[in-house]
DNA sequence: TTCCGACAGTGGGGTCGCAAT
DNA sequence: ATTGCGACCCCACTATCGGAA
């Protein structure tokens, strides 16, 4: 098939709104692709390149767009384009950014204006805009002749559409039989909605349970006799970084498992590093060895999806973590209560916090595990800290928000030095009317601007919601605010009632978070609330 | 007819690795 | 050596649309 007759049927589907027709359309373009243009076909339609991701930013792709004229008589199939991507793609060492260059730009010589649009968005991941993966897969069981629940299911398992679609299109629904949940082999992790308070959780979910919410790197470990591979919760593979996980999970006493958890890292004194910490331990390539001595990795487990040539998914949560603690000792369990009182999450909520986690999750004990999905069976519950900030400046926004002021810079006062210090930027938490009025008036105490940035008098106050107060090494107060939200604009507060720098560092130091642990301590007589109801 | 779940869009913070400067 | 960029980790919130109720 001609690259310009994928690009312009694909380019109508696009432009259709009703999901049937949509469908439809999709359909009769994978009917009339080869078996050879199948994989590259389905990729490109959900916005994806089956060779990932080039390392081609924008600028090069204007570059190439540059240097030579389109042409107007389109020839290039798909299998043509195919090839240079490969190529791009194993380009690598010293000069590869030139060699890459130089392959794109063959390529756009060789296109049209139109192919040339296609392969920009194709490449900065544009097309992923179009919602097409659930349309696609009513599109891949029409074109195949399969129920959409096998596929769909199919896809969850094998957690790429695009070799299950191969699959159905040449192979029909045989084809499909091979996506039972497969060894070494990432799935789409479960996903958590969120909840603003833990009555409420206890409120939606009848029996549930509650873990501790750690702050770390989704895990997913599989083991299949000797074999261990680790997944990310991107489904990337992160094996070589996290050795000593790699060998517990290769000790346990089964022949097979898929667990599910988080790794992360702890202070010597028993409290996690910050979230940042443990990050350094997931370079992509780097010599986990070296790093692993000052910053050992943990990791602790809440899910089982497999277990001895059982699939376990299915399952109801209960059961699933009567498996777990089956195979791992507790130390390597998420602490859990089941069928906690209202009273007693409030005090499991309150310890997690007070020993540094960052909230909990409540998950219903009736739920499958509903892989890819972020359903109402598990509800995350964190604490919300606020401040009264003062808008310093704001950015212009892009796409839906072009000509709109968007991100806000957030300020809290420095009574030492008598001005105010940036904390951090947020664009979350305001309606399209307020970012409407918030443009207009911020353009009324404009005092200069720069290249997307406009500066402001400081006289503008606003709640600002967020998680932590991190350590940063570029923002000027050496702290910034970690997941930065509005909650509302304040006008009638004056900057003499913004938050000072006295309060944040404050908080960075977990001073609250001390003292609430002191108060659980007197309180409660809190000893080692270590787990199991 | 209204309600609700799923999802895209809009970027925030960080870390690393790699290539260019 | 330093800088800049891209790939990935984590993150929240709003608007919107199709399907369910």
């Amino acid at each position: 098939m001609l690259v310009s007759d994928f690009v312009a049927t694909s380019g109508r589907v696009a432009a259709l709104s009703r999901r049937v027709e949509k469908i439809a359309a999709l359909a009769a373009i994978l009917r009339r692709l080869s078996p050879a243009e199948v994989q590259i076909g389905v990729d490109w339609l959900a916005g994806r390149l089956r060779q990932g991701r080039l390392g081609l930013g924008p600028g090069v792709v204007a570059e190439a767009r540059r240097a030579s004229p389109s042409v107007a008589q389109p020839a290039l199939t798909l299998g043509d384009a195919d090839a240079v991507f490969t190529e791009i793609a194993r380009a690598s060492g010293p000069g590869a950014a030139g060699a890459r260059r130089a392959a794109l730009g063959g390529l756009f010589a060789r296109a049209t204006d139109r192919e040339r649009d296609f392969f920009a968005r194709l490449l900065a991941g544009e097309l992923r805009q179009e919602r097409i993966e659930p349309v696609m897969i009513d599109a891949v069981a029409r074109a195949a002749r399969v129920p959409p629940t096998s596929l769909r299911r199919a896809v969850m398992l094998a957690g790429d559409a695009a070799e299950v679609a191969k699959a159905a299109l040449l192979e029909g629904a045989l084809g499909l039989q091979r996506f039972s949940l497969q060894l070494l082999r990432p799935v789409q992790p479960m996903l958590a909605q969120s909840a603003d308070d833990v009555a409420t959780a206890l409120s939606e979910l009848r029996a549930m349970a509650l873990e501790w919410k750690l702050d770390g790197v989704r895990v997913q470990a599989h083991k299949a006799g000797d074999e261990v591979r680790v997944f990310s919760r991107g489904l990337g593979p992160v094996t070589k970084a996290v050795p000593e996980i790699v060998e517990i999970v290769r000790a346990l006493p089964v022949r097979s498992v898929v667990l599910d958890g988080e790794a992360l890292t702890f202070r010597a004194e028993g409290p996690p590093h910050p979230f940042q910490v443990t990050m350094r331990r997931f370079g992509r390539a780097h010599d986990a060895a070296a790093l692993r001595a000052e910053l050992p990795l943990r990791a602790l487990f809440f899910d089982v999806l497999h277990l001895d040539g059982e699939d376990l998914l299915d399952r109801p949560g209960s059961e699933r973590t009567a498996a777990l603690r089956q195979v791992l000792d507790r130390s390597l369990r998420v602490p859990r209560i089941e069928l906690p009182t209202a009273a007693e999450a409030e005090a499991f909520f309150a310890d997690a916090l007070a020993r540094g986690h960052e909230g909990v999750i409540a998950k219903s004990l009736a739920a499958p595990y509903e892989a890819g999905r972020r359903r109402g069976s598990w509800l995350k519950v964190k604490r919300a800290r606020t401040l009264d900030l003062v808008v310093l400046a704001a950015e212009w926004g892009t796409g839906r928000r072009r000509g709109l002021l968007s991100n806000l810079h957030l300020g809290a006062r420095d009574p030492s030095a008598g001005g105010f210090v940036l904390l951090g930027k947020t664009f979350k938490g305001m309606s399209d009317e307020v970012l409407a009025w918030q443009t207009q008036r911020l353009l009324e105490l404009e005092i200069g601007r720069d290249a997307g940035t406009v500066y402001v008098r400081p006289e503008i106050v606003v709640e600002v919601a967020f998680e932590d107060v991190q350590a940063s090494p570029r923002y000027p107060g050496g702290v910034v605010l970690r997941s930065a939200r509005v909650r509302r604009y304040r006008p009638d507060k004056a900057v003499e009632g913004v938050s000072t720098m006295v309060e944040v560092r404050a908080i960075h130091a977990g001073a609250l978070a001390r003292e609430a642990a002191e108060k659980g301590q007197a309180e409660g007589g809190g000893e080692e609330l270590e787990e199991d109801g």
